[in-house]
DNA sequence: TTAAAATTTGGAGTCATTGCAAAATTGGGG
DNA sequence: CCCCAATTTTGCAATGACTCCAAATTTTAA
């Protein structure tokens, strides 16, 4: 069976791992993040406390779970460019391109503000999600880096990078507070492509202009 | 004894306060964050668990007690701008003058890698910090709203927070690396004054005028 | 000196999280 | 169909942060 498939096993896993943040998460967005506690999730779904601690290292992993993939995106975003384009002239791209489709990747969907919500009422989410924007600092940073071949002690990377992440973080950060506050996602969609114009003029010609796809 | 100047009581607790807060800080920096117990902090501290509770709202609390007075940092800067100088101004200058006179409010100090590395290596402080770092954010966006008598809905205070937030967040993050990294403070902060040269030419034009002071 | 106000403390209890070893489950031969 | 070995699940005990409460203890002002 070495080097197979691994068929039946492995899909088990991933079902069960799916079903306890399924439950965990119906429950958060029911009562709060705070009220629930990780015994009664295991309960809920059926299996023994030490089973949701085989899948989750921690209890806030259970609710941001369906946040994964949001870390490397503007990474992926970037290594993605177009021949003659930029990296921030990729992501502004993409990210409006996002919003424009009104995507639920970046939070315009119907019940988002009942997920958001949790997290705001919860300390330790909300700390759990600024880890999370560290993350995706990072992890663009050292894409960057790679990608313009600059060397170790050149700042231009965590200087693009910063940028960049304001974009992202503050694009996503008005998406979630006005959703908090009622919006529906079409209209806030729209509103966001004005900031997004507005922050785009904010952006210094030497970040639009850093690592540029040749060819 | 009501509306005196409150006295000797507010002065014991102060010092009590006080010297829970060090002698845990002495432990931390010892044998790092999660390898020290509140209970032995307590006890070192001679007092009672619950005290060190009364005090402090958590464990984490007990470290970065030394960090109050950063986060409003910035927002003090914005109002103490000069005549005919704009928020991002003021805040390029501060900030240019706290480095070059190598000064601890901006960890330029001996010592400071060890504060910072016990940080790194405990997940919680870690959160804390950035924690700080958005509260630092929203503290600036209220203050430039106010300055600039911007209406609620006008989003240029939240985009000239963030450019000066990412400003201040960089400048601290490459100083606490470098540090960490065995830099001597002298030397770490002529290397940071070429950074903010850089950052400051990366912002934009519409930043740097944003909230000029009249008169 | 004394009574009210504030502070400190002890103790019990909740909950997240970890470590360990026993028990149950699974997949693949035989 | 049965058994072995690997994997997963589970029960149990323990640690440590944090909260609640009511009983001491201390401090203050009259």
């Amino acid at each position: 069976m070495r080097g197979m498939a691994e068929g039946l096993r492995e899909r088990k896993k991933r079902q069960t791992r799916q079903h306890i943040s399924d439950v965990a998460t119906g429950l958060f967005l029911e009562r709060g993040f705070d009220a629930v506690t990780v015994a009664e999730i295991a309960e809920a779904a059926d299996v023994s406390v030490n089973t949701v601690y085989n899948y989750f290292a921690a209890k806030e992993d259970l609710y941001l779970d369906r946040m994964d993939g949001v870390v490397d995106r503007m990474s992926r975003w970037v290594r993605g460019r177009r021949a003659g384009e930029s990296a921030a002239e990729a992501v502004v791209r993409e990210l409006r391109s996002e919003v424009e489709a009104v995507s639920p990747r970046v939070g315009l969907m119907d019940g988002y503000e009942k997920f958001m919500k949790v997290i705001r009422e919860a300390p330790t989410l909300r700390a759990r999600l600024f880890g999370l924007q560290q993350a995706v600092l990072e992890d663009l940073e050292t894409t960057l880096r790679a990608e313009a071949g600059a060397a170790d002690g050149d700042p231009m990377p965590t200087l693009v990078a910063g940028q960049l992440a304001w974009l992202h973080q503050t694009v996503m950060g008005v998406i979630g507070r006005r959703m908090v506050d009622g919006g529906k996602p079409a209209e806030v969609s729209r509103e966001v492509l004005v900031l997004i114009d507005e922050m785009e003029d904010l952006l210094s010609e030497k970040v639009l202009n850093y690592a540029v796809r040749t060819g």
